[in-house]
DNA sequence: CTGAAAGCGCTAACAC
DNA sequence: GTGTTAGCGCTTTCAG
C-alpha cells in the first residue's frame, strides 16, 4: 500500500544543506548591522504606526542595501496565508481550461496572487493527490473545475480552505459556484435543430455523471419534450474524448435509420465528430446537421463553418476571480453561498439546415 | 520610491488569525495520539530505516485517519527546497505554451513537483516581475520562454536557479535550452513554395528581435538566396498577433504585383492570415498559397487543408522536463551547457500548389 | 517608541 | 528503536 505523495517525506534531500546558500540576509543581519532589535527591523518592514520615521527609513535603507528579501516560509508558519491561488482543471489544453487559466492568471497578478497550476485528467485520485498538495503548499485558495465524482477527503480539504467551483457545480464541494447554463445551453441547441424540421436527433456528450454532463443532456431532453414524432439517440463517453465522439458518431450513422441531425455536449467530442466527419467525407449540413459545442478557433474554418453554443468562458473566469479576491480580502462574508450562471449564444454558421428527407415540406433555405 | 513587493509586507493581513482554522492535523497531533514523540512520527513518515514496522504502520494509519498533510512552510524553513518549478510563458493560450504546460506539469507531477504558472504578455517588465514573485516563491527551478530582450536584472535572478530556456535562446540567460531548428523549419516550408515553382514569395512572421523570430526569417532568406528572378517580401509585428497576420496579408494583396505565395513565421499570425483569406474569399491554393507555422487543432480542417511546419512541441517540453528533473535531482552536474534542437516536419495538405501564373509550365498538380 | 521572549511545524543532532 | 532538544525566520504578545 503506497502513501500519497503529500504524506512522503523521503524525496531525494540528500546534501541540501552542505551547499553554500548564497548568504540570504534575514531580518535578523538588519538588526545586528543597525544595532537594533529584530522585533523593530520586523515592524518598520510592516510599516508598523508606532515606529519612528527615522529608524523606519534607516531600516528600509539597510534592507535595500543588504538586498533583504522576507522569507515566505517563516512568514507563513506564522498563519499568514500565501499568495499562492491553486487552479485544478481536468486538462489545460481544453480551449475551456486555458482561457480560464489566462483571464485568472491575469486577474490575480494584478492583486499580486501567482497560480500553481494542477491537471486532474478527470481522475478523482489524482484530483485529491493535487489538493492535498495544493494544501501543504498553503494556497491562500482554490478554484476548481472538479471530477466526476470527488472523494470525501477531497471535499474535507477543500472545505478547508476558501475556494470557488467553476462549470461543474458539486453540492458536497461548497456552495460558491460559477457555470454556465448547461440546460438551457443545450435547449437552444436542439430547438435550432427541431425548428429546421429534423426529427430524427442524436446527442452526443461527456458523461452524465458530470454535472455539466447531466445538465446538458438535460437541457436536449426538454427540447424534444412534446415534440411529436421525434426519435432521439443519446451517446456519452467516460471520459469525455476525441474518440469517444468519432466512435459515437460512426456507430450512429450504422444505423438503418440513422439521425438527420447531431447535437454535441462537450468539446472533445465536438472535436472527435468534426475530424470523423471529413474522414468519412460526411455531407454537412446536407446529410447531416452538426451544433457544436464551444466556439475554438477554427471551428469557424471547419467545412461550411460550425453552427455551435458559443460560451462566455472568458467573461465568466473573470467574474469568478474578481468574486474570489473579493472573498479573500473579507474573509468575514468568505461563507455567503453564491452562485452565478451565465448565458450562451448560438452560432449559426453553415453546419446545420433542412433534414433530406424532412417530414416538413422541403424549401430552400433562403440563404446560402 | 517603492520597493520592490517582495519586500513589502504590509499586504492586507488583519484578521487572519482569528478564524478558526479547521485544525490541521499536525505531526504533533499524531505523536499525542500515538503517545509517542513528534521525531519518531517525523521519522515514520520520512520512511527513516530505524524506526520498526509497527510504530511505522500504526503512524501512517494514523496519518491517514486525521488527515495529516506535511507543512511545506515548515519543512522549508529547515532549508529543504521546495517542490514548486516556475513555468514563465508569454500567454497560455498560445497552443505551443499550453502544450508545454501540460507535458510538464505530467512529469514534474510524477516527481512530485508542482507547476506555478506565469504569464509575460511578452513584456520584459512583467517578466522581471514574475520572475521576482518566483524567487521569493523559493521555487526549485525555472522554466522560461523569454521576452524579446530580457532585462539585466531577470537573468541574475535566473542565474540564482537552477533553469531552462525553451524555444527563444538568449546567451545572456545561460546555457541550458531546448528549442527547435527554426531556420531549417523555415527553409522547409519555402523551398516548397519555390520547388512548386512561386517566384514572389511573402513571409509574415513574429518580431526578428526575438531569437526564434530572427531564425526564422533566416530560414527564409536562405531557401530564397541564389534562386533566379526571386521576388521576396518579409513583414514583421511586435509582438506577434492575429492582427499583425490579416493586416499583413491585406497589404501584401494590395500590391501591383502580389506574391502568390506566403510562408508564416508564427502562430498568431497564422491564425491571422488563415481568417483574413476566409473575410476576403482569397482562393487557395489558385491565387495563393499558404505554409502554416504550427499544427493547431483546426488548422487542417481550414479551407483545402492546411499545409503547415508541425513542431514536436510536446516531445521537446517532455525532453526538456526530464533533463531539468535530472538537474535538479544531480545539482552537482546543474551548470553543464546544454542545449538540443528538435526538427520539424512538413506536413503538406491543400493549401499549396503550383502559381497561376508560374514561371515553370502550367501543369496538373497530380492528385486531388 | 523599543526590547525580550515565545512559538508556528518540522528536522536533525545528540542522547538513552 | 525511540525520546529530547534546539533552532530555522518571522510575528506578536507582553514588558518596559
Amino acid at each position: 500500500m503506497d502513501h500519497p505523495s503529500t504524506l512522503c517525506r523521503s524525496q531525494a534531500v540528500e546534501c541540501y544543506r552542505s551547499h553554500i546558500m548564497p548568504a540570504v540576509t534575514t531580518a535578523k543581519d538588519i538588526a545586528i548591522q543597525l544595532n537594533i532589535s529584530p522585533s523593530t527591523v520586523g515592524r518598520a518592514l510592516s510599516d508598523d504606526p508606532r515606529i519612528s520615521a527615522a529608524t523606519r527609513k534607516r531600516v528600509m535603507e539597510a534592507a535595500v542595501e543588504l538586498g533583504y528579501v522576507v522569507n515566505r516560509a517563516a512568514r507563513m508558519m506564522r498563519g499568514v496565508p500565501s499568495n499562492l491561488v491553486g487552479l485544478v482543471v481536468p486538462d489545460i489544453r481544453n480551449s475551456f481550461y486555458y482561457t480560464i487559466a489566462h483571464a485568472l492568471s491575469k486577474c490575480l497578478e494584478a492583486e499580486g496572487y501567482q497560480l500553481m497550476l494542477s491537471e486532474t485528467d478527470d481522475d478523482r485520485n489524482v484530483e485529491l493527490r493535487q489538493l492535498r498538495e495544493l494544501s501543504s503548499a498553503n494556497v491562500a485558495g482554490i478554484i476548481i473545475v472538479a471530477s466526476a465524482r470527488p472523494l470525501p477527503e477531497s471535499a474535507r480539504l477543500l472545505a478547508a480552505t476558501p475556494h470557488i467551483q467553476l462549470l461543474r457545480q458539486h453540492a458536497t464541494l461548497g456552495d460558491q459556484w460559477f457555470g454556465i447554463d448547461d440546460t438551457a445551453a443545450l435547449e437552444l441547441g436542439t430547438r435550432h435543430l427541431v425548428a429546421l424540421g429534423h426529427r430524427n436527433i442524436a446527442y452526443i456528450g461527456g458523461s452524465p455523471e458530470l454535472p455539466t454532463g447531466m445538465a446538458r443532456l438535460q437541457g436536449f431532453r426538454n427540447a424534444l419534450k412534446g415534440v411529436d414524432g421525434m426519435r432521439a439517440h443519446e451517446e456519452f463517453g467516460v471520459p469525455s474524448s476525441t474518440q469517444v465522439g468519432s466512435d459515437a458518431l460512426a456507430r450512429l450513422l450504422a444505423l438503418r435509420d440513422p439521425p438527420t441531425a447531431v447535437v454535441l455536449g462537450s468539446v472533445p467530442t465536438t472535436h472527435g465528430v468534426l475530424q470523423a466527419c471529413i474522414d468519412d467525407s460526411i455531407r454537412v449540413p446536407e446529410a447531416l446537421s452538426v451544433v457544436g459545442f464551444g466556439d475554438e478557433p477554427g471551428f469557424r474554418w471547419w467545412g461550411p463553418g460550425l453552427t455551435t453554443l458559443s460560451l462566455p468562458v472568458s467573461e465568466l473566469a473573470t467574474a469568478s476571480a474578481l468574486w474570489f479576491l473579493h472573498q479573500l480580502k473579507n474573509r468575514s462574508a468568505a461563507m455567503a453561498p453564491y452562485s452565478a450562471v451565465s448565458p450562451v449564444q448560438l452560432l449559426v454558421r453553415g453546419s446545420t439546415g433542412r433534414p433530406a428527407r424532412s417530414v416538413a415540406p422541403r424549401a430552400p433555405v433562403g440563404h446560402a
